[in-house]
RNA sequence: GGGCCGGUAGCUCAGCCCGGUAGAGCAGCGGACUUUUAAUCCGCGUGUCCGGGGUUCGAAUCCCCGCCGGCCCA
């Protein structure tokens, strides 16, 4: 600590040395309260449709951060704040006699507990007239400022507890994320799935299209990769008879950090054996809608300056047409030379060495995706853009896949699985190939462990992936996903010196 | 990677254009006050002005480099 922090926080320092001196443990061991705040209120509320406003209850015991104080000589109000919510308490020097002087060591920040009856002021709150008051933990350091709140982005996700303190719409939307996450649980078991937990250390980071973070195993000596995606072993679990499965965890993409991108992040994917990509569709507008409604109570969400209804059916677009709609027939465009030029008439800038799925996922990207607002179904992809799924009966240069899209966010990702391992494996090699070529760019990995599990059948399969950090930004009306992400990846502090491993 | 904006007290911010001894509110400290609600009233100013270099008699202020954050673009 600083001298200028330790001068900072003398006063504080000095009233915990003098509560020591007085015998009073700044940081006892238990505590046990009767109510929440919450509890407590709901009680008074009891007591008062009986006995009318001027009702007194028996004693209660509560605990909570002491967020403000307001004392007035012989006698202090403290606001006490808890999870649960907020209790005012009245503390008179006739009542608490000799404890009254604890208060004059307390500071914005303790935890303090203490009992007594509650009634209401002549203002109408609803109060807790102290009998007792116990010091629960003393903080050392002053919380933010009360009135303007905790503004700096850089300290609120840095510090997320002291924004959680300061902020209590922030506090909201880390409850709603909870809330959304185990509805996805509850309606996916309710479905019949299983949940399920796959490596997250992995020997080969394939199942999407990104750069992996690198790891090391000291034992075995050997080169470990976070995985990018949890995709190639829920199938694998397909092919072991589990028919319907799904996972919840993080993934980790080595790149870029921008309004929806964090380099880790949360996806629930599944797979449904005998289900198809429309199969998954409707699950996927049943998933999303009544997790609005069950969560916030409307499937009409405010998202930035547009109005979002969640109910289905959404919209059905594909993707040819949706390209043909923006200015590019990218089945006439079928050289990369036209299609490079299509894109440059259209003020997409792409180099004319880049793979045509680099040039379309930039066509779809700055064309297609902020239009859609609305909940839409991008479906039917080319094939070079989607290693993993199976192609269109009758046509082989399209697959069964979607994208869903959200406030002009790819929120969900899947298609009809790809089970033919011949044909899976030379779409991975395909990606190697493309890979050597385009070394800059990112493909999909060849996973041998994979296309083994392939050869003893998988069945006919729907596979989704649901982004679960976008999908709470558009359920709170949040533009970056730095705020539904309690501690969002930030350059480090301090020196740049890499650690010792 | 490029452009723009920002970093001043514990917190929220002003001061920067046009260089001249660093300010307000909240928080804190001392005092008054037994039903307050951002309690009120009286007194006290707590600082590596992000870091480093430069220009200048003199830099929070002007210039350069860097760090961190945000926004936009790639």
């Amino acid at each position: 600590m600083s001298d200028r922090e330790s001068e900072l926080l003398r006063s504080r320092r000095e009233k915990l040395e003098r509560l020591r001196a007085r015998g009073v443990d700044p940081y006892p061991p238990h505590f046990h309260r009767t109510h929440t705040t919450q509890q407590a209120l709901e009680l008074f509320q009891q007591a008062e449709a009986h006995q009318g406003a001027t009702a007194h209850t028996q004693a209660v015991t509560i605990a909570g951060r002491i967020t403000a104080m307001r004392g007035m000589g012989r006698a202090s109000f403290l606001d006490l704040r808890d999870g649960a919510g907020r209790l005012q308490a009245h503390l008179r020097s006739d009542i608490l006699g000799a404890g009254y002087n604890l208060l004059t060591e307390l500071d914005l920040g303790d935890f303090l507990g203490t009992t007594g009856p509650l009634f209401k002021t002549r203002r109408g709150e609803v109060t807790l007239e102290a009998t007792v008051i116990t010091l629960l933990a003393k903080a050392l350091a002053p919380p933010p400022e009360k009135w303007h709140g905790l503004k700096d982005v850089e300290v609120r996700y840095r510090q997320r507890y002291l924004d959680l303190m300061a902020n209590p719409e922030v506090a909201a939307i880390f409850r709603t994320r909870s809330r959304v996450v185990a509805f996805i649980r509850r309606f996916m078991d309710g479905l019949g799935f299983m949940e399920v937990e796959t490596p997250v250390m992995v020997q080969v980071a394939a199942g999407a299209m990104a750069k992996p973070f690198v790891t090391k195993h000291n034992a075995l000596d050997r080169t470990l990769f976070l995985r990018i995606a949890t995709e190639l072993h829920l199938k694998r679990l397909i092919v072991g008879g589990m028919d319907k499965v799904y996972e919840i965890g993080k993934v980790f993409r080595n790149e870029g950090i921008d309004l929806d991108h964090n380099p880790e992040f949360t996806t629930m994917e599944s797979y449904e054996a005998y289900a198809d990509y429309h199969d998954v569709m409707r699950m996927v507008e049943e998933l999303v809608s009544t997790a609005a409604q069950e969560v916030l109570g409307k499937m009409k969400v405010a998202f930035h300056d547009h109005e979002i209804n969640l109910a289905p059916p959404w919209q059905r677009l594909s993707l040819v047409e949706a390209l043909r709609k923006a200015g590019v027939d990218i089945e006439r465009h079928d050289t990369n030379e036209k299609l490079v030029a299509a894109a440059a008439e259209l003020g997409v800038q792409v180099q004319r060495t880049e793979s045509r799925t680099s040039i379309m996922d930039k066509l779809v990207g700055s064309l297609v995706e902020p239009k859609l607002i609305q909940p839409t179904f991008l479906v039917d992809y080319p094939v070079e853009m989607s290693p993993l799924a199976k192609a269109k009966p009758g046509n082989p240069r399209y697959v069964e896949r979607f994208e869903a899209f959200i406030g002009g966010m790819e929120v969900a990702n899947a298609f009809t699985e790809l089970n033919d391992p011949d044909v899976q494996r030379q779409r991975f090699e395909e990606q190697e190939a493309l890979r050597r070529q385009h070394g800059e760019e990112e493909f999909d990995r060849l996973d041998e462990d994979f296309l083994e599990s392939l050869e003893y059948g998988m069945p006919p399969t729907g596979g989704l992936g649901v982004g679960i950090d976008r999908l709470v930004m558009v359920l709170t009306g949040q533009r970056s996903i730095r705020d539904v992400v309690l501690f969002p990846q930030l350059r480090s502090l301090g020196s740049s010196k890499e650690p010792e491993a």
